[in-house]
DNA sequence: GAACTTACTAAGCGCTTGCTTAGGATGTGT
DNA sequence: ACACATCCTAAGCAAGCGCTTAGTAAGTTC
């Protein structure tokens, strides 16, 4: 028995259990969760059906994996983005472009992410929308952060912060990979965009 | 035979038809097309299993005449407002308006349009994509134009016009009944961020 | 009241689903 | 060579799926 092997090296079993989830990353984002086959997701890593479930307790846990990590790794860009600044509109910037480029470099995950949730199982649903109030708290209190110091102007700063969140969501929805828009390329414009919304004034007034 | 009875008044069929569909709609919603039966619809609509096949020819069928008169409604709704003004600003904020509107008012009919695609058949698939193309050709023709004519101003209008479907479509993803939002206060709100994002000056330069 | 239409259902067919069981092939340590 | 751990599969089970078939009850027409 070798811990650090287990750990430090990738075993065969943790690259088995990687494929298993990436295969089923591209089915649930293509046919949904419901329109996806344990059949179809061990076939696509090369496996016989039963091998799913050497790997995994459920085609409902492969779901909650994806979904947890995917969730975590949007809440740490965006919690990362906030505090890289002091200036909000410097941030806010940041959190805008990362948060969009990752929604369409990933959209695969993202789509998973974001459309899939009413599959989970209610302890597991419970347990990534805390995940995702956190990620929405964090960019409502930039914007209302913002707004205190009086760099931002907004009616209503909840609602600012809802759309800048549907701006980034909406994009794992319509990207598509081959298209001629480059995921930097849609962040830059969005952030722009995001900037205009929040009414940040000075430092996107003239056009570049 | 009574030709003028069966398109006049309702015959029974047609409201059974109507329950079905109405009964698809809000399970699709919920549950999304693979995740719901047509026993599920059929017991919603209070009919036996076999019944949905008297009215429909199958699963599917719902889904394509849910989806057509969804998207035929919003793109008559975003031609309307396209119309309703010779003024861009005036034009557009009738237009993110009304389809934000409709997402929140309708949000359980927006989901299946917006999220069900996918369980389509190649044909219908096809039918529907022309229709999202001209609801999605008529909002950038008209901020092109607004940019034509010097009252709007941004560096894409195509990523503009991006931005403002993504702002309504979302709203059908997070919309709830029974929250403290009203679909009028966010569309109002909605319509002022879509003024911002494409650069739209005066109407909108100062805190109402 | 016989002939016909309309609106529906009971029963079930063939297939697929998520998942399990029991076992086998290929190392690995001694 | 032998014991053991690791990783995977063949076969299949119970349940559920979309959809069909064959039929019935309740009008409607003349």
């Amino acid at each position: 028995m070798d811990v650090v092997a287990d750990s430090a090296e990738q075993s065969r079993a943790d690259s088995t259990r990687a494929r298993l989830l990436d295969a089923a990353v591209a089915a649930f984002a293509e046919r949904g969760f419901h329109g996806t086959t344990t059949r179809d997701i061990a076939a696509a890593a090369g496996l016989s059906p039963a091998a799913l479930y050497v790997h995994h307790r459920s085609k409902e846990e492969l779901l909650y994996l994806i979904s947890r990590s995917g969730h975590e790794h949007v809440l740490a860009l965006v919690r990362e983005a906030v505090a890289s600044s002091a200036d909000p509109a410097t941030a806010l910037r940041r959190v805008v472009h990362d948060f969009v480029v990752t929604h369409a470099r990933d959209h695969t995950t993202t789509r998973v992410v974001n459309y899939e949730l009413a599959a989970l199982s209610p302890a597991h649903l419970a347990e990534i929308r805390e995940i995702r109030h956190q990620i929405e708290q964090a960019i409502r209190q930039l914007v209302e952060a913002g707004v205190r110091v009086g760099v931002f102007e907004t009616p209503d700063p909840r609602m600012a912060a809802a759309a800048l969140l549907s701006l980034g969501v909406d994009v794992g929805r319509w990207y598509r990979d081959g298209g001629d828009l480059v995921p930097e390329y849609i962040a830059a414009r969005y952030a722009e965009m995001a900037l205009r919304i929040v009414g940040a004034g000075s430092p996107d007034a003239g056009p570049g």
